[in-house]
DNA sequence: GTATTATACTTGTATCTTACAACTAAAATA
DNA sequence: TATTTTAGTTGTAAGATACAAGTATAATAC
């Protein structure tokens, strides 16, 4: 009886998560492509924007991608001169990330469009529950994230 | 003050958001395609499994991508055998498409392991919360189906 | 203090993803 | 019947992603 119930929640769960990501996906691709930046290309901005002088190590992982596709965005980012490689003067091998002005001016711009579509939609959720889902949101971060850890301790 | 408060909320709502769909997408691009099958490629599949015989119009409103490249996703699973289109006896210019039984079979495959997963994330949930999380996800998937319709008016 | 191993990254290659515009065929309508 | 609309496909183009093989530098081992 247990069983059958919590198998139904996790399907609801699933629905709703994988109904989510196809939802933020589309509007992603509408929202800041229309700023001749990609959905990749935008979130390396941002996690430059926040963490200044990656290397590409770092970056890979903060966006849970390997680091040959990141050279790639990278690349690209590099060839519309909003960001710089440069050499870190200690460890030659290492390269460090950051962003020029141009590159942080359109990931601003970009980024106030996608946040004004954040806030319709936070803003569509009663008042009363938007405190409890901010904390559930964050739970449910560290759940993944913690599923991803006894994974790679699994293989 | 209100306004600076809103504004924090809406941007850790944000990060919340954009952290999830970062690691459910890496997730995804391991479990799925570890059955030789692609994360969309995946998702129509279930799709299908879930509504038969749908038509190519349906599924790409369903799944937020154009019709062109549903076409693509489509082709590769039909050479795979996966599934059939189709011809509508009245309409000629639909095409229904179904699942053969190899297609059920491997999408419950890959199925079962995302489910396995999705179990465990939702079982690192404190059980007092989850049923909170299903009904705030949810509202929350409504809030961005509301978003995109009145998106759609303002263009 | 060189030889080996490990690290950080890049490149070659291959497949998948996605959209837009131009096209074809069939249905609806005028 | 002529015109327009709808459903879907194809040509084209750019981006996303990983794996394997390669290069250069640093760390370690003996």
């Amino acid at each position: 009886m247990k069983n059958v119930s919590i198998r139904k929640d996790v399907e609801e769960f699933h629905n709703s998560i994988i109904g989510l990501i196809k939802k933020y996906q589309f509007r992603d691709r509408n929202e800041v492509t229309s700023f001749g930046i990609s959905v990749s290309q935008c979130y390396v901005l941002e996690t430059l924007y926040f963490q200044k002088a990656l290397t590409m190590k770092k970056l890979a992982e903060q966006m849970h991608l390997t680091i040959s596709t990141i050279t790639r965005i990278v690349d690209q980012l590099e060839r519309k001169k909003f960001i710089e490689r440069k050499q870190d003067d200690k460890d030659l091998r290492i390269r460090r990330i950051t962003l020029t002005p141009k590159g942080e001016k359109i990931f601003l711009k970009s980024w106030a469009n996608v946040f004004e579509s954040e806030r319709e939609i936070f803003e569509n959720i009663k008042p009363g529950h938007r405190k409890v889902l901010l904390s559930l949101l964050k739970d449910l971060n560290d759940s993944v994230d913690q599923w991803q850890d006894t994974c790679k301790i699994n293989k």
